[in-house]
RNA sequence: GCCGAGGUAGCUCAGUCGGUAGAGCAGGGGACUGAAAAUCCCCGUGUCGGCAGUUCGAUUCUGUCCCUCGGCA
């Protein structure tokens, strides 16, 4: 089977991927799929920043506002679903082009993950009880009896990767680092041309401060405001950065001004997260973010090169 | 001009009874195998406003100058 040609845009958010992505589709007959763990929230389109109606008019657009925003989607079953659809891109004639911020998702795809099998929700449930009960690090003490490459691996307070590696140990019997060391599943054999867009420019922190006045304006707290009332338990989705911060300002905790000072530290934080991950992906070619024509070039000359 | 209060990290400040200094915020670096916009880890040399004096030693005490902010003129 010979390797399935797609695009990978990737980028700290507020990057401008989106125009970019839109320009490389219309240049090359193309369609964006998206691998953005918040942008696929129907209920969140403003405060996830997901292409607007009109630039989805544009060209194709896949897996943007599927989920309503009480819903989850593992990093494997994501990937499955981008296998599926990228596959169906090419079937169609098109070339797929890979646009999000997820650098674990960008992996998954490409690389794949440890064939773990998923885990039953409810015992899921039970290891975060306890941990939020007895604390991370009784749990972490406990992973180093049956784990201790695991335990080694992980900091004593993440209570996220303790209860992952306690889970899968529950479930199926093997730790996670004998999981790991198993060979990945993948999907196709992607021929993937990675393209960076690099803000290193000083008027990236502004941008982000007006990307957030923008999304207030057109309407981010009522989006929230919506989405909280049709999930009034609480919902994944809403645990977004934006979607935190409003929920804040909606309880009165905060006043606005207060919340979109937040939001922007908090964005620029997690801009800064997302440049260490993509900084270290191989093979990427970086342009800056309205350079369409250098990265149609590069598309071009990699498509005709194979 | 006089009186008072200050000048210490990018910002707000603490502190050193004389032994060249540290918090918060901001900022930076990193990790990452099904919650990832998540979850974690690490990082502080700065003419302590300038100059002089006392002292073994001054950011700390003294003098003087400069600057800022009040108040009075």
């Amino acid at each position: 089977m010979t390797a399935l040609p797609v695009v990978c845009l990737l980028g700290a958010t507020g990057t401008g991927k989106t125009e970019a992505a839109i320009r490389l589709a219309q240049a090359f007959d193309g369609a964006v799929i998206n691998y953005d763990s918040r942008q696929i929230y129907r209920d969140l389109p403003l405060v996830t920043a997901q292409p607007t109606r009109e630039e989805q008019a544009r060209c194709p657009h896949h897996l943007y506002g599927f989920l309503p925003a009480g819903a989850r989607r593992s990093a494997g079953a994501y990937a499955r679903l981008v296998h599926a659809m990228a596959a169906r891109v090419r079937r169609q004639g098109r070339l797929p082009i890979l646009v999000g911020g997820t650098g674990l998702y960008l992996r998954a795809v490409l690389s794949g993950l440890a064939p773990i099998p998923d885990i039953p929700a409810a015992l899921r449930a039970d290891i975060q009880r306890e941990c939020d009960r007895v604390g991370p690090h009784t749990l972490h003490a406990r992973l180093a009896a049956v784990d201790p490459a695991s335990a080694a691996r992980i900091a004593p307070a993440d209570r996220q990767r303790i209860t992952r590696a306690l889970e899968v140990y529950a479930a199926t019997g093997r730790t996670l680092t004998d999981w790991h060391a198993q060979e990945a599943t993948t999907g196709p054999e992607y021929a993937a041309v990675k393209i960076g867009l690099d803000i290193s420019a000083h008027g990236y922190a502004q941008r982000l401060a007006g990307r957030i006045e923008a999304m207030v304006e057109q309407g981010a707290v009522a989006e929230v405001a919506r989405a909280a009332t049709r999930f009034p338990e609480g919902a994944w989705g809403l645990s977004g950065i934006g979607c935190a911060e409003i929920l804040r300002h909606l309880s009165g905790e905060l006043d606005l001004d207060a919340a979109k000072t937040l939001w922007l530290k908090n964005t620029k934080a997690y801009a800064k997260r997302q440049m260490t991950w993509f900084r270290k992906e191989s093979g990427v070619s970086w342009f800056a973010p309205d350079d369409h024509q250098g990265m149609a070039l590069l598309v071009q000359a990699r498509l005709a090169g194979g």
